[in-house]
DNA sequence: CAGGTTCGTGATAGCCTCTAACAAAACTTT
DNA sequence: AAAGTTTTGTTAGAGGCTATCACGAACCTG
């Protein structure tokens, strides 16, 4: 049942540190911002001095990558819990927001302003895969709306980004407004943005979900 | 007609080094992201040697203050020319839609990821409601849609962020839809998460916009 | 216990922001 | 025009960062 494999001690000591600097790292990133993560930091907080942690992580970045590959996971794994405990796209909507107002920081790094020479390494594309996968299952077992909308047909005709998934169109349609929309919500109130404007974002996000079920998409 | 008044020959210079000195940040962002921005850098590019540019500005953050004030301005001057041409709500959004993607790393710099423990100053609030107010208008100017939303309600007791505007709730209610929805297909555009999915994003907010303008918000 | 592997260290190079002291140029005033 | 004042740019330097290197020390393995 153990993943993690019980290797030798040294191997068990390794992932350990890991830990504790990725640890570190997320709060310095809530605390600061992403830019301002700083490996000396760490290193001096945990007690050891500048290069040590390069014995760790071989650059900023490939902390910073590690970082996003468990923002993804954990993003994925709460949809998995979510849909084994049977939830719709409701239901999905509802955890998406609970993590995301959980983890702000994660969510941001996943979903917010990206470096432009960043390229994500393969693996991490292919969680974000397993996540719309989720989303479009929830679309397809929903309704099946006859929508004529030419944005659908549109999609009928490039549907390469599916997978293979045999969602129809209107399905897909769904899936992107449930992505767009929710997410337009989210990075705004996650952003600040709604600050001081008095109304609950909560209530918006709602609001906007209930338009996505009651409404062809 | 001049609104740069023409004063001493040396503020004259002052204003025409600042702008240089924004115009060269502006380029670092596009190719390497606002974190990397480095005035050390914009000052060997301009021939002159590190310290010189703290006589233009006192400090990275308030270059950055500078240009997220400009990029506000560039986004309001877009709204206003719109509305001045007669844009409609549509119109607005053809002509934000334009102006990001014509200027992504502004739009990025407005409605990305913040700084946690950034502020804007007052100046820059003020031109944001700028922004607000013209969309609030062309939403009551729009049609009634007697919307009968559960958050319109809401919004009906919680309105102090319209500033005295004398929407409707249902106009309120639109005006958020409208921010948050294509705001949504902005950002994911712009962040690159379309990349490689096939369908034409453009197309996409053509959607939402026709969904914001037929359906009841 | 001998041997190789791994870990942490200090030194160093090369960036960066930002301050301070100083020189030079440019306007102002007399 | 000469003298004085303000603005501009320079170099030097403190302190931070990423990252590499060489070295000693600790640690598992055979």
């Amino acid at each position: 049942m153990a993943k993690t494999e019980a290797k030798s001690p040294r191997e068990r000591y390794r992932v350990q540190v890991r830990a504790e600097i990725k640890e570190r790292a997320w709060e310095q990133i809530a605390t600061a911002g992403a830019s301002a993560l700083s490996l000396n930091a760490i290193a001096k907080q945990m007690g050891m001095s500048g290069p040590a942690l390069y014995r760790y992580f071989a650059s900023r970045d490939e902390l910073i990558t590690e970082l996003i590959r468990e923002a993804y996971q954990s993003l994925a794994g709460t949809f998995r819990t979510a849909v084994a405990t049977g939830a719709d796209l409701a239901g999905l909507a509802h955890a998406l927001r609970g993590w995301a107002v959980e983890n702000p920081q994660r969510y941001l790094l996943i979903y917010g302003t990206p470096v432009p020479g960043y390229h994500a390494p393969e693996d991490i594309t292919g969680i974000s895969s397993e996540i719309m996968t989720a989303l479009l299952d929830a679309c397809t077992a929903l309704a099946p709306t006859g929508s004529a909308a030419p944005f659908s047909a549109h999609l009928d005709d490039h549907r390469d980004w599916a997978d293979g998934h045999p969602a129809p169109p209107s399905a897909l349609h769904r899936a992107l407004a449930f992505w767009t929309r929710l997410h337009g919500v989210l990075s705004l109130e996650l952003a600040g943005h709604f600050t001081n404007m008095g109304f609950d974002p909560a209530l918006l996000f709602a609001a906007e979900l209930d338009d996505l079920l009651t409404h062809r998409a």
